[in-house]
DNA sequence: GGGGTAGTACTACGTCCCGTAGAGAGGTGA
DNA sequence: TCACCTCTCTACGGGACGTAGTACTACCCC
């Protein structure tokens, strides 16, 4: 999987954060701060359909762009991109468990419990 | 953290394979396939350098490198940047809890269950 | 002691990604 | 018809990375 620049990561954030697909127009309107031309953001958006993170649908002649994944799909993807790397996977998972917070290693015990019982 | 490139991964496999510091030269022998000149090496060796992923110390004329960290370590740290990324970090972590592998998924919580008894 | 060898530092070039945007085409409503 | 919206196509500048040449220095062997 390729990574997102920062303003690609921006407008994924912004349409992960909507639930309605949104046009190059909405989505830019919600990006002010950084006073894009509109072909800026439409260039982006476009990238990232191409690049499999978005899908888009036809509404009269504008596109409506969605995510093609939901985020914590795309986190989980990371993380375990991140995983296929190491030669000793489990070293690595090990190191990880004892990173995590302990407010989190609760959610994690707890999601894997619940895989337990299935 | 700054991501890795191709060659640079290569290189940082192999001085993670190794426990010993290694010369620039000693890389280059052992990526023979790549056919590299010495100079590239020494390139990537120094950029490792720059970017925090390599520690440096002088041996006569020559540096011997060696990782900073493990790569159990650099693995989890990029576990971890992926889960910044998202606002939802418990969903993002039930997500990846249910990714991983049975196997795996033994090892995370045994890890898990260690922490606890601490 | 002179030439090959090894090692260093510095510089450079091509490519790809990404942020950014303009130009031009074609529909649409006043 | 004219202003406007949206699209597609093209482009440019910067940074990262793969790749390597050059110039200089130190050491070893004959």
């Amino acid at each position: 999987m390729k990574g997102l620049g920062e303003l690609e990561r921006s407008i994924m954030d912004i349409l992960w954060a909507e639930n309605a697909p949104l046009t190059a127009r909405e989505v830019g309107r919600m990006i002010e701060d950084r006073d894009l031309a509109p072909t800026t953001v439409m260039t982006v958006l476009d990238r990232l359909s191409r690049k499999g993170f978005l899908t888009r649908t036809r509404d009269g002649r504008a596109w409506r762009y969605q995510p093609a994944a939901s985020r914590d799909a795309y986190v989980a993807e990371l993380m375990l991109e991140a995983l296929e790397m190491t030669g000793d996977r489990d070293a690595a998972l090990t190191r990880f468990a004892q990173a995590v917070s302990g407010s989190e290693a609760e959610i994690l015990r707890k999601a894997l419990t619940e895989l337990e019982e299935e």
